[in-house]
Order: structure tokens, then sequence, then C-alpha cells
DNA sequence: GTCTATACGAAGATAGAC
DNA sequence: GTCTATCTTCGTATAGAC
């Protein structure tokens, strides 16, 4: 089946999520960005926002995860790249007017059931990435270290270059995080 | 004079997005937990919510700026160490309650206003840890770009953190964090 | 599955008395 | 400077028809 109703919802709730954060995500402006009949919110969410937002982070969460399923037996130096460089896409193409979807809920949720299912995506982002980090030749301990530096360094850095509207700060976190990384692959901790 | 009501007014905006979330800092919630008397609102911030929330930013951050002051002179591991140890405490005192109030507004605020003003503000971290890291023994080169990436990956380690309700994420990020100093202090860039 | 209509509450904002 | 009352807007949610 093509993208139905519902999934065009979820989608509409990320873009809108990442552009704009959790408050103006709201059913009016998802029907609207999805193009979804009116009357058909509580018929595919019955849970109403909550169980939206829900499926949003969800699928947010698992872009980066599909993403980085071809990068099983890669070296830790083009993980890195690529991670960064998904990044790197949100903020140029469209032209720093979106963010990490996923953080605009964990920041500004009242619910602990979203916000424990944020903090789920992002262990899973870095559970991920260690995985592949140490299998592109990081030591056990570098890889979740540095796993986890990633994931809070990208975040971080998104949150600055939006907010300035310049591509300026990530690319220098980016190219210090190249940095370490190149010294641990040169003497392993 | 004590802390006026307007003070007090601004000061619970702070906390509360840094709890919670722009969409939370709701005047009556201001009201609550300020204890400031209704009436009054319209009184010291005629601008509206808007006008409370950009005096909130402000105050948010000129605390590190503050913080900082104190660090002229200073070693570049004694200031790194200062600015981790800061965005720790936030997190363990609250008991991963309080995030970066800052950040709360930059994903969540519709205003391009208020956007610029937290652009500033992380300009303004930015730049006074370039000034005190050069100054600390990184070169000019060293010290912007490892200041961009100190502050980039606390906010994004916060979030992270607090999400989790675990203080591993934060404390991964800045031991990889101190390592990448020790070796720029070794052999500068 | 989708429609309209509507109830309900929350939040921002304003006016005028004290 | 502060109070109360009120207005408006908006977003969530429900009910019942088609």
């Amino acid at each position: 089946m093509a993208a139905d109703v519902r999934t065009q919802m979820i989608r509409g709730a990320v873009r809108l999520l990442a552009r704009q954060g959790l408050q103006a995500t709201s059913f009016s402006e998802v029907l609207e960005i999805s193009g979804a009949p009116r009357g058909s919110v509580y018929h595919h969410f019955p849970g109403g926002k909550e169980q939206l937002i829900a499926a949003a982070v969800e699928l947010a969460g698992a872009i980066p995860i599909d993403e980085l399923g071809h990068e099983t037996g890669a070296g830790a130096e083009e993980v890195t790249e690529h991670f960064l460089r998904m990044w790197r896409n949100v903020l140029t193409l469209s032209h720093f007017e979106s963010g990490c979807a996923v953080l605009a809920v964990a920041v500004a949720t009242e619910s602990p059931e979203l916000l424990g299912r944020t903090a789920a995506v992002f262990r899973s982002w870095r559970g991920r990435l260690a995985e592949l980090l140490a299998g592109g030749g990081l030591s056990p301990r570098d890889a979740g270290r540095f796993a986890t530096t990633l994931v809070a360094s990208c975040e971080g850095a998104v949150v600055l270059s939006r907010a300035e509207r310049s591509i300026e700060p990530f690319d220098l976190v980016a190219e210090q995080l190249r940095e370490q990384l190149r010294r641990m692959l040169a003497a392993p901790g």
C-alpha cells in the first residue's frame, strides 16, 4: 500500500517537531502539512497527541539506525563521517530550519512516558554506533565513549548551528571529532 | 535591595524552562513558583510572555559568564573542569530534572527574535571560553574549536543524561573532552 | 474512514477598580 | 503596584452523522 494517511501524519509530525518544536506540533498543523483528512485523527491515534508524538519519536529514531545499517564492516572513520554528514545535511538542506525531532520532544515533553521513549532512542543510537566503531577499529572502551560523544556533540552542534543560522559551529565540532578519532585510532585507549 | 518581584519572576522562568521546557513555562506556573502577585505580570512585563522569556534567556546566559569570570589566568584544564562541573551539577543537584534553559527556548520558540537571543548567548559562551582557553595554553585555533565543542558537547550530553536519568552519558562525554584537551596541550594544532 | 459540530480547558492578554 | 474579571484564541478531545 502506498504511504497511508497514518504514515503521512507521523512523517508530518516528525518534520514539524524538527522545525518548530513540540508545542507547534498541533493536530491542525500536522493535518495541514500532511494533507490528512480532519476526521481521521482519533481514528488513527485513539491515544491522542501523545500517541502521535510517540510514533514520531519512534520513526525519527529509526532513521539513523537504518542509515547506519549499511555501515557494517566499515572503518571507524567512515562510520563517523556518515553520522556527521547526516546531521550536517539536516541543517543545510533545510537552510537551518530543522533540528532533531527527538531532542525537541526530550526537552519539551511533560510526559515521563515520552521522555523515556526519547531516552530509548538516544541509547539505541549510542549502542549502534558503539558496535560499528568497535567493528571499525576502536577498542570497546573507546568505541562506547566516542559513540556517546558523537551523539551528544552532534545534537548540541545542531542546536547551536540552527540557532545561529550558520554551519560554523557544526563544522568546528565535526573537525574536533575527526581529530579525536584519528588520535584514538593511532593510540588505542 | 532584596530580590524584587520582577527578578523573582525571571528566576522562576529560568527554573521552569530548564525543568519543563517553554510550553510549561506559563504565567500561572511562573507566578506560583516565584510567589509573585498575579496582578503584576503585565506591569513588569508589558511585552507579555516573549519579554519574560527574553529576560530569562539573558539571565540564564549570564550565569556561566559570571561563573567563568574568576577563571581569568587559569589553565585550560581548570577552565574546562569548571565548565564541566557546572553542567554536571545542574544534572545531579536536580536529580536529572533540570537541563539548559537557553536550549529549551532555542528548540521550542517560534519567534525569530527569541531564537536570535539564544544564538547570542551561545556565541557569548563560545567566545568567553575561547578567550580563557587561549589564555590557558591553547593555540588560538585550538581554543576556538575546543570552546565550541565544549558548549555543544555539554548541551547535548545534558539532554542525553536528563532523558536517560543517568549521569553515565555526561561522564563519558566529559572524559572524552578531557582526553582531547590533554592531547591538544601536548601537541598544539 | 472521514465528516461536522461542539464541548472543554488552558493560556495569553486587556480593562478598570483599588 | 496589585487585584479581579473578562475576552479571545487555540488546542485537545468527544459525539454522532454519513
